[in-house]
DNA sequence: CAAATTTATTGAACACCGTTCAAGTATAGA
DNA sequence: TCTATACTTGAACGGTGTTCAATAAATTTG
């Protein structure tokens, strides 16, 4: 079977899901396509370009959101797009450490975070929608990173379990409506469907 | 002059401080002693050991909270914290990654962080309250992160400046006011004094 | 003071890591 | 068939955190 990117990233993908980031090394990778090390660098200019590839995979699975006409955004559905992300995010062992690599090298550029956009209240000046976004961009990453490698942690047993896992979602949407909440605190709540 | 933990964390301060957290290196370390990187692990268990006495040190330099009897903390406490933290962590090279570092291995460990909980409403409850101060340490640590990242990139002319730094303070404090608006809509905006 | 014990350091090695590159091997077009 | 382009290998470069027997220095004990 011929090497190419995307086989490449669809072994990263698999290496990552099963075994974390700290088991993504390029050695380790390239093993597992049958490959030496160096043929991977014809195909991926470094491993940083190899974890901008692999977030944007992970991101792709958020849903793609539909802005319907006439129905404007408002922070019900806000709160959907960062759920949306959570769950992508959560889908992968340390989806959320992979998506801050590729974020912190360059910000601005994954589109599925950039949806959150949309979203916020459109009384905001474009630099304080950015802000937003970005901020909010901050919590979701920490948050779910936190939550990420506390369960690993635990299943290395080097942590115990304090709070249920049902509560963990609890926690997260507690923060970012708490953030939906100051950013448009002109919005009336969000009313019930 | 003899090797000691105190020592070891002093050199370590000094290499973050000048060249950043990628040059800090055991090996790189135990040159700047005079000593054999070896000799290190009997003073520190070991590098995350080292991260995290690091971490200690950058947010020390926050000035002590005074909870004056009868002034009950508010917003602008709060805000006051945050900008505070913002600061010691600014005041060394990657200093947001070493505490995020730190606060991956063990969250609430760092009191310094823990200080945002006593400028929060008194009105939530104790999970709410905890919550709270989790959210905003991940929107901070991740703000300052990308401030630093960001920075760091200019200045090896892999990126471009796009927003003057006078509005990278006005975008974190839009981002905590936010937070802080959403986390106590209770209580009144802060008064001017 | 000398011997024994604890404390601290060395030097060398182990098992990794990302990345580069000349030299080869396929593969396709003329 | 010859040539040019597309890949891959194998080996190396210069790092990384960490461990550990042996050794040296300092301290306590007899």
């Amino acid at each position: 079977m011929a090497l190419s990117r995307e086989h490449i990233v669809d072994a990263a993908m698999m290496i990552l899901r099963s075994y974390g980031l700290a088991s993504l090394s390029m050695r380790n990778l390239a093993k597992n396509l049958g490959v030496q090390p160096g043929a991977l660098y014809w195909h991926v200019k470094s491993k940083q370009d190899l974890l901008v590839l692999l977030a944007d995979r992970i991101l792709a699975t958020t849903p793609a959101w539909t802005d319907q006409v006439g129905a404007r955004s408002d922070r019900a559905d806000a709160r959907q797009v960062a759920l949306d992300i959570r769950t992508a995010l959560t889908s992968v062992k340390d989806g959320a450490e992979v998506v801050s690599v590729a974020q912190a090298l360059n910000p601005r550029q994954l589109a599925p975070l950039q949806r959150l956009r949309d979203t916020l209240p459109a009384d905001l000046t474009l630099r304080q929608a950015e802000w937003g976004v970005r901020a909010l961009t901050h919590y979701i990453l920490g948050a779910v990173a936190e939550e990420q490698t506390h369960a690993e942690l635990i299943l290395a047993g080097v942590a115990v379990s304090e709070e249920s896992t049902a509560y963990t979602t609890e926690a997260f949407i507690f923060g970012v409506d708490a953030f939906l909440r100051g950013l448009g605190d002109t919005t009336p709540p969000s009313p019930a469907p």
